[in-house]
DNA sequence: CATCTGAGTAAATCGTGATTAACTGAAACA
DNA sequence: TGTTTCAGTTAATCACGATTTACTCAGATG
């Protein structure tokens, strides 16, 4: 009942994902305003308004994406860090949970940080929420750390960390040997940064 | 002769300054795409088709502004490293430099980050060219410091140091005092990173 | 002073692309 | 099986915004 509820129904579950993950691809390669909700049809195999049939409109599409990561990124976060004892060993982990989201979700990153702009002024909000939050739980972190700067410090910190693991998107590709490298480096880079001037460890 | 050929002449230039400076914040604040040509005459003083005057187009608009920013970081680096001695010393003025210029000039940063896609192919070669160019004064100080990783390495250390100290246009403003904090803290972030798992220092 | 030049302007063009309307057919339902 | 329901489709709408066109007029130019 729950697996099979309808063909149909299923379906349309399974359109409505594939349109979201063609959204993903094509916002990030040409940027919101340059698809074409035709081209975004065309992605999926149906042409055109067809998308009205998923979702209200353009920016809708681009809502429920940008919600989506914000909700996991956040959703990641809390797991990583409360499997964790000690500020050091969280920060690392939400080092690599970050690092290995934005290597396996290039595309929506760089969606993330260049489209937020074109959400309806309610969603927009409520993914600024999210992301504060997100960042929130790395800046608890690292003021446990960094005792003596103050709470702003933690999230500027947190946002110049994020810049640089985010950063990755625009990298070229490279062979899954290389990438695990890089994948390490970028991490290494990323604590070396958030404990900048920190005498610990 | 050259300092005042033509008040008319002189009056164009302004203008055609104006209009730069205007379209760095408008397609900083509203995307590319989103910014009228009669948005950005308005916020000359003048309205809509008379930008024709002094471009050729949107497009050339933004391609100037970009070209623009570009050649200047690529001078500033070799300005910069060249009158260092020293591998670390060169990258600790390169890592200044770019701080400096990411905070006096966060529109710039910001639509060079986000809107390259907009451009005309030939001005869009040019500026990753420029781009390259300047990526390549970093890493190669870089490889002096690492002599253990190779070229590519050096290029991805580099990308996501910027990728770091170009994070800021999103933080919020803030006073200058504490301007100045953030840019000492930025510094030493991004000189972490760019060091992180070599024993120098 | 008589022209000429070029920045500006307001009133058309012209394309493009998001929605909406009117239908169609297959699947779910009574 | 007869009726709904609804994903899709194609053919209109409808706005909006980049260029163009046709004129102005004040500042060079001779």
């Amino acid at each position: 009942m729950t697996s099979e509820q309808t063909a149909r129904a299923a379906a349309k579950a399974d359109r409505r994902q594939s349109l979201l993950a063609a959204a993903a691809r094509l916002f990030a390669d040409r940027g919101f305003t340059s698809v074409r909700l035709e081209d975004l049809g065309a992605a999926c195999g149906v042409s055109g308004p067809a998308v009205y049939r998923h979702f209200p409109g353009k920016t809708a599409v681009l809502g429920e994406l940008l919600l989506q990561v914000s909700q996991d990124l956040l959703d990641g976060a809390h797991r990583v860090a409360g499997s964790e004892d000690g500020a050091q060993a969280a920060l690392t982990a939400l080092v690599r949970f970050q690092t290995d989201f934005a290597l396996s979700h290039r595309d929506v990153i760089a969606v993330q940080g260049r489209e937020m702009r074109h959400l309806e002024p309610d969603v927009r909000a409520e993914v600024v929420r999210l992301q504060r939050d997100y960042i929130e739980v790395w800046a608890g972190q690292l003021e446990l750390l960094h005792p003596d700067e103050d709470h702003g410090t933690a999230v500027f910190r947190t946002q110049a960390a994020l810049g640089l693991v985010n950063s990755t998107p625009h990298s070229v590709r490279r062979s899954p040997s290389e990438q695990r490298g890089r994948r390490t480096l970028l991490e290494g880079m990323a604590l070396s940064a958030l404990l900048a001037g920190s005498e610990a460890r």
